[in-house]
DNA sequence: ATTGGATTTGAACGTGTGTTCAGTTAAATC
DNA sequence: GATTTAACTGAACACACGTTCAAATCCAAT
């Protein structure tokens, strides 16, 4: 038997992805297993095979994916000033896109070395980009005498240490509200770079 | 068979701890087995037993013996003057402290996961007592007019994330020494919180 | 040299793993 | 209404998992 009532292709392929990303950032990538997905999905464990060609590609496609959007996302702001303006443009860009996904920054951040050396790479080339944009603001901040900072590529992985471990504490009903949390670590980022 | 020669406890019970400690660090808990674990101390897998319950024993002991050391560590610092004197000290032995168990910070950050609720709880317990010690710092020097800061909560969880990220990148053999860090961190500390 | 306790082996237990695939069913097309 | 195609099942594959335990071995004390 097969192909209960109701289910369709289209349907279930976002499904899969969509099950495979809460479980992995619940979990772990190693400790769900496919049947746990299936499970998850409504399915048996074979149908997983017709979406994915196997579970580490379940687990890249989620990074890519979510690596992808942060770039576009950050493609799509506007222009800006100067590098104040574009620091603080950054700042809450960052903190915004984050709160608003929280399994897919876990998942991003813990199962880097459950990947192949191969995806590693890609995902790793893709972060790189996106912390390089964030290190020009810096540089041109520097030589416009905005920003005193002596090093930009410690200072930008300070920064997105710090916008990053918001999302290990914030959450939508707290007592914080977003536009509180970024004028909170704009004000100190601001601050930690001001010439 | 058993028993191969030049072989007996107080000998492998800490070698159990170590190579539970670097596997798990190096692919994740989920991911290695006592089969692995035993392997690499040169034993077979039920020998193990002798010098761990069982296997989130063994994860939980590592994160909670993680945790004392660092408050311990922390403890027998001297007593410094001022809350900024205090706030230099809290920043360079916490990434000191670190950037000296790269094994041990990784899992007691990425492995919370998998611990059981109750052990789960105890290391969380051992974790606010260590942030509320700079949260004191901060509380304070806001208090003496040193620090402009708007909530010290936010402020304390932003200030280690980002001196904790020091461990995402920082080696040994870089370009920069632990002093040269420790200079650049304690710098925009500094700057972030000032008055 | 013998004994006694500490230490380890090796096999076994039941269960779970990712993945494949022939066979079955439901929907889409004609 | 018959045929095709896409979707799914259920069973199987070979192997790995954490844990237990009787038996074997080694070390220290007598």
């Amino acid at each position: 038997m097969a192909r209960t009532q109701g289910s369709h292709s289209g349907i279930t392929g976002p499904r899969v992805r969509d099950a495979a990303l809460r479980l992995f950032a619940q979990h772990g990538f190693a400790a769900v297993s496919m049947r746990q997905i299936a499970a998850e999905v409504g399915v048996q464990a074979g149908a997983l095979y017709n979406y994915t060609s196997d579970k580490q590609s379940l687990l890249f496609e989620i990074m890519q994916a979510h690596m992808e959007e942060l770039l576009a996302a950050r493609a799509a702001l506007p222009d800006t000033g100067d590098a104040r303006a574009a620091l603080e443009q950054f700042t809450r860009f960052h903190i915004a896109f984050h709160a608003r996904r929280p399994d897919e920054v876990f998942i991003a951040y813990m199962e880097l070395r459950n990947l192949t050396q191969e995806n590693f790479a890609r995902i790793e080339n893709l972060r790189r980009a996106y912390e390089a944009q964030l290190e020009a603001i810096l540089t041109r901040g520097v030589a416009d005498r905005f920003f005193a900072v002596t090093d930009a590529k410690v200072t930008t992985r300070a920064v997105i240490a710090m916008l990053t471990g918001v999302n290990t504490w914030f959450r939508e009903e707290g007592r914080l509200s977003l536009g509180d949390v970024e004028e909170m670590y704009w004000d100190m980022v601001r601050r930690a770079v001001a010439a």
